[in-house]
DNA sequence: ACCTGAACACCGTTCAAGT
DNA sequence: ACCTGAACACCGTTCAAGT
């Protein structure tokens, strides 16, 4: 005797972006989600694995929502650097969940591409994927000390970062 | 009738740094850091008020531990670079700790004025804070990543990092 | 076929009782 | 003065019983 579907796979993974983004990793529980969709917690062990898988798929959904971005801003260096640190900005904890999470290795390449392209037009073919290193890992840490609040020596942090675009284009174009 | 003391808030602090790399921040317990030290769970609420400022203990040991190095270092910037690097390669966890909890600003303080430092002689007085935190920036982006496993399109990570180095210097000396 | 209450394991935390 | 077992709250997870 089939029951009429409660909710779903997808809203699931919604529930548990929006519910780490009020409450962190550590108030993710399986109990507020069921609520946020509508279930009691057991139910959610039809869709998903275990608390660990729903924290992978939030990770992945994070993942596909960048990737996204970076694909539809001008892929400029600039352009691409403001696209990541807007998304961290709106989700700070998903940004955080994004390094401490597994996501799906096609989702990572698809992200990273984006960028070793938009390198190669600036430092050339040969360092390309080198020079996306360089400004991926700027982008990533400025975002994360960003976010722990750990610029607190005074100074402008919006110039900080105009800076860094600037310095970063400087090194890669010799 | 007083007993004599059978751990310290110095040996739980430790006991809870190792047990961290060993299994991770959820693996973090109040009773593994117990049985660590030797004693029940509960008697460790005579010297850490709850589990997290026991985290943030931790956090704050790692802190500590890395501005010792770097003020070990020769404080250029390839040499604070690579202490950073290798504080983060013996302590993973610990690394990612300090930027997900939060931890005594004094103490973050000593570390970036020893960057900001060394900053100012590659970059000028004028600006020594833009610079630190450019370089700092990367760093801590390249070793998340680096942990993350992010690193995945081939080529040399190593590589990579010395890559970063140099482009940095050029980037910063304009 | 999905949903639920009941049950169990595990962990954080408190507290009265021991020494 | 510190240490402990017992107790409680909370969460993840399983499962038999409901529809």
């Amino acid at each position: 005797m089939p029951t009429p579907d409660r909710t779903s796979y997808a809203e699931i993974v919604a529930a548990g972006r929006d519910l780490l983004e009020d409450s962190g990793l550590a108030g993710l529980t399986m109990q507020g989600v069921a609520q946020r969709v509508g279930v009691r917690a057991p139910s959610l062990y039809k869709r998903v694995r275990d608390r660990d898988a729903l924290i992978e798929a939030v990770a992945a959904a994070t993942v596909d929502d960048l990737a996204g971005r970076l694909e539809a801003s001008d892929r400029s260096l600039e352009g691409l650097a403001r696209a990541y640190r807007a998304l961290a900005h709106e989700r700070p904890e998903g940004f955080r969940l994004m390094f401490a999470a597994a996501a799906p290795q096609e989702l990572l390449d698809r992200a990273g591409l984006t960028i070793v392209d938009s390198a190669a037009s600036i430092a050339g073919e040969e360092h390309a994927l080198d020079a996306a290193r360089l400004v991926t890992a700027w982008a990533t840490g400025f975002i994360h000390m960003e976010l722990a609040g750990a610029f607190r020596l005074g100074g402008d942090v919006d110039g900080a970062f105009d800076y860094g675009l600037a310095a970063l284009r400087r090194g890669l174009g010799a």
